[in-house]
DNA sequence: CGATGATTTCAGTGTCGACCGAAAGGGATC
DNA sequence: GATCCCTTTCGGTCGACACTGAAATCATCG
C-alpha cells in the first residue's frame, strides 16, 4: 500500500528543511521555505503556517521575519483582512545563492591583505600564494559566471 | 609610531579566524589555520600552538584533529621526535573549496526530487520549478567552471 | 469604543557545541 | 622499566541559540 503524495511532500519538506539547517537556518525556517514552495494555494498566514507545521506562533513569528527580511518570502497585507499572507518569493534565490558565491569569492580581500603584509618575504608567503592564487581566480571567475546565469523560465 | 609586522599578522589571523568562524568552523580552528599559513619556520607543534595561540592542549588538540582530517593540515611524525610537526597543506585548499561548491549545486538533487512528487500538476509546481532551474544551471556549470581551475603557481 | 482575531514580543527552558584544564595515555631516552 | 615530555581524552563550565507559550500589542469590524 502506497503512501499519499501530501506525506510523502512533509517527508520531503523536512529533507528540505535538513539541509538548509546545514547551512545555519534554523529548522522551522527551512519547513516554512519548503512548504511555502510546494502547498496550495500559494499564501499562508502565519496561523496556518503555525498550525500545518506544528510550530509555535513565537517560533513561527520569528523566522517569518527572517525569511521576509533575506527577502525569500513575501509578506502581503489587505485591507478588511486582519491575517497577512505570505508566499515565497521565487526571484528571491537569485540573490540568495550569489550571496552564497560572494562569501566564497571574498576570501580573496582576507588573502590579498596577508599577501600585502608579507611582501618582501617571497619566501614565508609562499603558501599563502597558493591559496590566494585560488581566491583570486574565483573572485574573477564567479561574478562572471553568474552574469551568464539564465533567465528563469515562464 | 608603527606596529610591528607581527602585531599586524596577528590581527590577520584574527580576521581570518572570524571569517571561517561564520562557515562553521571553530575559532581556534581558523586561529591554527591562519596561523600555519604564515608562520616562520612553516612547522609547529601543537605545544607551540597552544603557546602562541595561547589556546589549551585540549582545544588545539582537538581542533588539529579536525583540520587533518579534512586535510587542510598535514601531521609529521619523526622518529626521534615525541612532538609532532604540523604544517599546511596549501594543496588542500582546492577540495575544500570544490565541497563548498559542491553543497551549493547539490540543493538541485532536492528541487529535483520535489518536481517529481509534484509531476502532473503544472500549477503548483510552478514555484519550485524556478528555483529548480536556476539549482540545475548551476549544477552544471559549477563542476564545469571548476575544471578550468588554473593550476598552483610554482 | 469595545470586542475579536491575529501577530509580535518577551521571559524562560533546553540543547548543543566550543573551550578549558586536569588526568590518562604513549613514545623516546636513559 | 622508569622518567620525561608531549598529546589525547574526558568531565565540567559557559555562552549562544532555537523553541515555546503566555502576555502584550495591533488592526479590523461591529
Amino acid at each position: 500500500m502506497s503512501v499519499g503524495r501530501e506525506t510523502r511532500l512533509s517527508a520531503w519538506i523536512e529533507r528540505f528543511a535538513a539541509h538548509f539547517a546545514e547551512e545555519g537556518i534554523p529548522l522551522i525556517g527551512g519547513r516554512i521555505l519548503g512548504y511555502l514552495l510546494v502547498c496550495q494555494p500559494v499564501e499562508r498566514t502565519a496561523a496556518e503556517l503555525s498550525q500545518e507545521l506544528e510550530a509555535s506562533s513565537g517560533s513561527i513569528s520569528t523566522n517569518l521575519k527572517y525569511l521576509v527580511n533575506v527577502g525569500l518570502v513575501s509578506k502581503r497585507t489587505r485591507r478588511g483582512r486582519q491575517a497577512a499572507e505570505y508566499r515565497i518569493n521565487e526571484k528571491a534565490w537569485t540573490d540568495f545563492i550569489q550571496r552564497k558565491l560572494n562569501a566564497i569569492a571574498s576570501v580573496q580581500t582576507l588573502t590579498d591583505d596577508g599577501m600585502r603584509l608579507l611582501s618582501g618575504d617571497p619566501e614565508r608567503s609562499m603558501r599563502l600564494k597558493t591559496v590566494d592564487h585560488l581566491y583570486g581566480w574565483l573572485s574573477e571567475e564567479l561574478p562572471a559566471l553568474w552574469e551568464r546565469r539564465p533567465a528563469s523560465p515562464k
